[in-house]
This record gives structure tokens, sequence and C-alpha cells, in this order.
RNA sequence: GGCGCCAUAGCCAAGUGGUAAGGCAGAGCUCUGCAAAAGCUUUACCCCCAGUUCGAGUCUGGGUGGCGCCUCCA
């Protein structure tokens, strides 16, 4: 079985070939640390926090690297705003973006490389290209020559006769051409600016990414992502950099996620619509986001609103239950072998998952896979008698595609709170009297505090709401 | 103007030409002291019109309706 990439160069799915057997170098553009990260951030943070959970789990080593733009204009705006410094507002938000990726449930990268830390690299990269004749500089800015790289669009598609240059930015006049774009910015009076051949200044946006990606990953890589609004012209500007350096392949697979929309609406500042991770997470479970964000394909766009995470609310309480469930019949589960039909079901929701990941990471399809595990599990729950081995290979299914995905919620249940254990004694005690007024009573009192009992055959089972 | 994407049940969402997965919500039933959970049953002229084909949600053409990008927004 092999594992099919959707390449956005190719517009096709590929077969995932690895430059070194064994290893995916990955690189993903990361956030401008100017502010706390929204819904719209969190998407390719958790979809390819998926990816590489994935990569891993079928035994690649992956070295991951997403960057942090922790200088530019937003940065240098906010910094003026708040009173602060650059290097103040970068750090600060950096470690709002940890404590709201790790919220998440986010893998940390393996380097999180900084463009402030990087900058020898950066200039170097840009001193190549001007040597190359590829860059030129006037009045302290430096400009890539487009008309150098005849590949320029190609990752886009983009036909640059048919472009309309200036649309929604002034051109700048000291371009040579319209489709040129700054590799280095001349600094403002007052400005953050570090010393170049070309004066004091800062890098342009797209530089970091080729300099970063060569430095940690080398001139070719396995996989870049990003958002779909990084496609053009972020990500065109790399490969124009990079491959223009070095003559060499920027990145193999080209992944892009598609946009999250609030209410059917375009996130954005005008209305107001925003909503950032760390007010989510006041809210919601990093579980439920999680299962929202991969309940849709990456590439199609995806709609958040009350009645769509409530949904996934729903649909992991079903999961959740499942293995609740069987977590309590494990206590007085018979020992022997799992039956023939358990591990056949297992077997078949392993394939089907891994099937449906290889398949340019259809996690939808993945999730199904989860599902037929918890309908055989139901099933097999529903018999009198149980083998503990069985609910252990159904355990272990679960996590191994949780080991994934990262909607399920570490297990608390062994952390037993003395008083509702208390009330559940009684409540077993009051039922076994019939006394189904004090047993009632109990049990509201318990719902009150969010404590849900269910009454099994193997005894009182509790669940937090 | 250019380059693309999308349109499947009340909602979310897969679907690689061979009689429409899965989940949520709803309804009924079973189980239950009552519940909950679970199980069973139940819900689709796949946006429209042509075409190709033995066969089309899937391919082609044309519509209609949404959406994205076109220099610093994930």
């Amino acid at each position: 079985m092999t594992l099919k990439i959707y390449n956005t160069m190719s517009r096709t799915k590929e077969e995932f070939k690895p430059l070194e057997p064994g290893k995916v170098k990955m690189y993903v553009c990361g956030p401008t640390v100017y502010g706390y990260i929204h819904i719209g951030n969190a998407r390719p943070a958790i979809f390819f926090d998926v990816v590489r959970r994935y990569l891993e789990s079928i035994g690649y080593d992956v070295k991951f690297i997403v960057n942090f733009t922790d200088v530019d204009d937003k940065l240098i705006k906010k910094a003026a705003e708040m009173g602060t410094t650059v290097p103040e507002v970068a750090e600060l938000f950096i470690q709002k973006y940890y404590e709201d990726t790790d919220g998440l449930g986010v893998r940390k990268a393996t380097v999180n490389p900084r463009v402030t830390e990087n900058m020898t690299e950066i200039i170097a990269f840009i001193t190549g290209l001007v040597e190359k004749g590829m860059a030129y500089e006037n009045g302290g800015d430096v400009f890539y020559r487009t008309s150098c790289f005849p590949e320029y669009g190609k990752l886009s598609h983009q036909n640059m006769e048919e472009l309309q240059f200036g649309i929604r930015v002034d051109v700048d006049e000291r371009k040579e051409h319209p489709q040129d774009f700054v590799l280095w910015k001349a600094a403002k009076p007052g400005e953050i600016s570090w010393s170049s051949p070309w004066g004091e200044g800062r890098p342009g946006w797209h530089i970091e990414c080729s300099a970063m990606v060569r430095k940690y990953l080398g001139e070719t890589i396995d996989i870049h992502g990003g958002g779909t609004d990084l496609t053009f012209p972020h990500h065109e500007c790399e490969i124009a950099q990079s491959e223009g350096l070095t003559g060499h392949v920027m990145a193999n697979y080209w992944m892009h996620n598609g946009f999250v929309n609030i209410n059917n609406e375009k996130m954005s500042k005008s209305l107001g619509n925003g909503i950032n991770v760390n007010d989510m997470l006041k809210t919601m479970s990093s579980q439920i986001i999680r299962y929202f964000m991969l309940s849709g394909h990456y590439r199609n766009p995806l709609n958040f609103s009350d009645e769509t995470v409530e949904q996934a609310k729903g649909s992991l309480a079903r999961i959740e239950n499942c293995i609740a469930g069987i977590k309590h019949r494990l206590k007085t589960a018979e020992a022997g072998e799992a039956e023939a039909s358990v591990r056949e079901a297992v077997q078949s929701a392993k394939e089907l998952f891994e099937s449906k990941m290889n398949d340019d990471f259809n996690t939808p399809d993945a999730i199904t896979a989860v599902f037929e595990l918890v309908s055989a599990a139901n099933l097999y729950l529903n018999q009198e008698r149980v083998a503990a081995q069985a609910l252990e290979l159904l355990l272990q299914q679960f996590d191994a595609m949780d080991q994934v995905l990262g909607i399920l919620a570490k297990a608390d249940d062994d952390l037993v709170d003395e008083e509702i254990e208390r009330l559940i004694a009684e409540r077993a005690e009051a039922r076994r009297a019939k006394n189904w007024a004090r047993s009632d009573e109990i049990r509201d009192l318990l719902a009150n505090q969010g404590i849900v009992l269910e009454d099994t055959a193997q005894g009182i089972r509790w669940r937090r709401k």
C-alpha cells in the first residue's frame, strides 16, 4: 500500500517517494507572531501535525520544520501599538503559539527556526542571488528579478502576462517589473534593522523560508506545506529564490490546506468574526477542535459554526462512550483468547484507516474506520461474556489510530474522586434495596455536577459530560 | 481579465464508470425500576441541460449558484 499525496505543482495525486528511504523532510510555513493564533491558523497546525504523525506511524523518520516570522511590518506596527519592541512582541506571541498549539494537541516541530536567528543565512542567500544577477538593489531595497526565472508561476499555474498587478497592493515603482518582489527592505528611521551589504534593513517575507529550508533541510526537501493562500505569491517566490540560486527542485510535494469559514463567511478582520484558539480552548476541548478540523478533507473549505461544533461533539461522544465501555468491561472480563470476529474487525479497521490515510490523508474517511471499529466493539460489548484479550486488542487499535488523529482524551478515569465513589456506592446500595427515590436523587445530584451515571450489567459506570 | 476550487439526505461528509460510506440530528422498537449507553429499523430523483458509454454522482461540453488567489492573509 503506497502513500499518495496531492501535489499542487502537478495538480494530481502522486505516489510519495522520499528523497532518502525511511526519511521525510518537511517544512510548513508557520505564523507571523504578532498576535494570538486563530482558528484559521489552527487548521494547518492540526492538519500537518496529523501528516507528520501519520508519516511517523508508518515508520518514517520525519524532520519537521515550522518557522516563526518574528520580524515584519505587522510586528513593527504591533510593537508600536503596545509601546514595546519587536523582539518582545515576538517572544510573547511565540509563547502564546506554543501554549495554543500545545492546547490543540499539536506536537512540537523538530525545529521552529526564527527569522531573526537566521539573519546570516538570509543575507548570504540574497547575496548569492545578487551575485548571480537574479536580484538587484535600488535605494537600499533588494528585489528579485523574476525575468531571470522563466518558471516563475509554475506552482500556481499563473500566466504572468495575465496577472493583474497592483490589484490589492500598490506596485513599488522602484521595481524593474511589477512581478518582482522584495528580498530585503531598507529600514525606516527607528525601525529594527540588521546590517547588510545594502545597508540597514530587514528581510522580505519570502526569503526567510528559502533560507531556512536550505539551512535546516537542504536544497531539496520532500514536502512543503501551508495554507492555500500561500501558493501565490509566497511559495512561488520561494521556488524562484531557491531554485534560482541552487538550480535544484525546492520541494517534491507541495501541499496546501483549504480555509476555515465561520458561519459560512470568510473569516476576516472587517467582518470581525475571527476566533482565537486561546478563546476556543476555554469553551471546547482540543479533541473537539481536532475532530472538527479532521472531519473535512484538508483541501476543502471547512465551515465552523455552533452546529458543526455540536456535531463534532456528538460524534466524538460516540467514540468515547465506546472506549469507556470497553474499559469498564475490562474490569470484569474473562481470560481467554480474543474471538476471531474481533480480530477481524480490528484488522479491517486498521487496513481501512491506513488505506484512507494513504489516499492523500483522507481524514474524514479515516475517521470512518474509527466508527467501523466502534460499531464492531459495541456489538461485542453487548455480549454477556467478553474476553480481556479482545478488549485489549480493541483498545490498542483505537490507540493506534488516535496516535495519528489525536482526537481522544487521555484516560482520566483512573483519577478516583472519593465523593463520587461514595455516592455511587450509596446509589448501588439504594438500587439493591429498590429505593428508586434515593437512587434517582443521587443520579440527579451528580448530573448537576456534570457526572453521568449509567447502570450496566457490570455495575455502575460514570463519565463526565 | 487570468488561474483554480466547490455543488451528494435536515446538518456535516466520503465516494478512484458497475446498482449512493460514515457521523450528527429526528422517528419507531429492544434492553432498562426509570434513565443513559448500546443494538435494530427508518430518511437521497447525487444543482440543471445535453453528450460519451452496456452502464455516469463519477468522464466531456454548456448552464446556474457559491468560493479562493492574482505581492506579505493559514
